[in-house]
DNA sequence: AAGGGAATCACCCGAAAGTATGAGTGGTAT
DNA sequence: ATACCACTCATACTTTCGGGTGATTCCCTT
């Protein structure tokens, strides 16, 4: 009961505030009967009153209209990053692929030799190779062939 | 003119259809004037239907409530995250700090000699400690010393 | 058709790297 | 004390690397 008297609490505040303007409006108008025109202004006065409770109401008791805004907010992780050739600094290295093959063996701690069997050509095209791979590089060893192309991310 | 005509378009019409209102309701109090309860019946009609006017005032012409909602968007981005030097696998591999040393600079590329005028020692201590360090590592080379070496977390 | 770059290979030479062996010093653990 | 290990250095020798030069073939562009 007492629950249900809560729950409309409002429709039953209206309804009194309801009774009690029209009783307020019923005193005036024995009070200005002998106007001509109280009817018009009666009616508008209520209206007035009436229009600006229902947008009391209406405020009140509607849920307020909701607009989303979906605002994108970056999270930094780090992935498990798998191995991205570099393509714009393989470019500007200007290395052709066949000294990227050497390079790539190279890294792998192979010797000149070993390179030359694992792409079936001499030692002496391994030494070529090499040699204008360190020039392009700019670098003087392998092992700082091997660094460079680690940091230009030319190799894993 | 026009533009303010359309920007109180809502306005307008309210007062217009108001006017209407009042009229009908001036015609009809005409036909019912007989009726005794016609102010008490006039004052309802109005206060529902204004009611009504006002509720639907307000659901038109309340602004929405803007409600922000985060969304979170992921961005991997390769971060050179901190090299962290494996201790156990360098107690596994039992090298010497000094064969760290070399193995270190022998990483960066540089040739024996280098290493020696960097450790303020001999070339050929230099040499023994990469000798040794190659046993250790179990390879053949300084390139594949430097790559097991990174396998394991020994260096960056 | 000519030029240029990539890929292949060869030869030579010197430099660097790596192997083998030995040896002296200093610190530490048994 | 003495045995062990890390560190140092040396000499001698072998292997690997890297530079320099030149040549041939193939393919692509002009």
């Amino acid at each position: 009961m007492l629950k249900a008297l809560r729950k409309h609490k409002q429709i039953i505040l209206y309804g009194i505030s309801l009774a009690l303007l029209l009783f307020l409006l019923r005193w005036l108008e024995l009070r200005f009967l002998i106007l001509n025109h109280m009817q018009e202004i009666y009616g508008g006065v209520i209206a007035v009153i009436f229009t600006l409770l229902g947008i009391w109401l209406a405020l009140k008791l509607t849920k307020p209209k909701k607009e989303t805004i979906v605002v994108e907010k970056k999270i930094y992780l780090q992935q498990e990053k798998e191995f991205i050739q570099d393509e714009e600094a393989l470019k500007a290295t200007n290395l052709s692929p066949r000294e990227m093959d050497v390079l790539e063996l190279m890294a792998k701690g192979m010797s000149n030799a070993e390179i030359a069997d694992n792409l079936f050509v001499s030692l002496n095209t391994v030494k070529t190779h090499s040699s204008k791979l360190y020039e392009k590089l700019e670098v003087k060893r392998r092992t700082q062939a091997v660094e460079k192309a680690r940091q230009l991310s030319l190799i894993a």
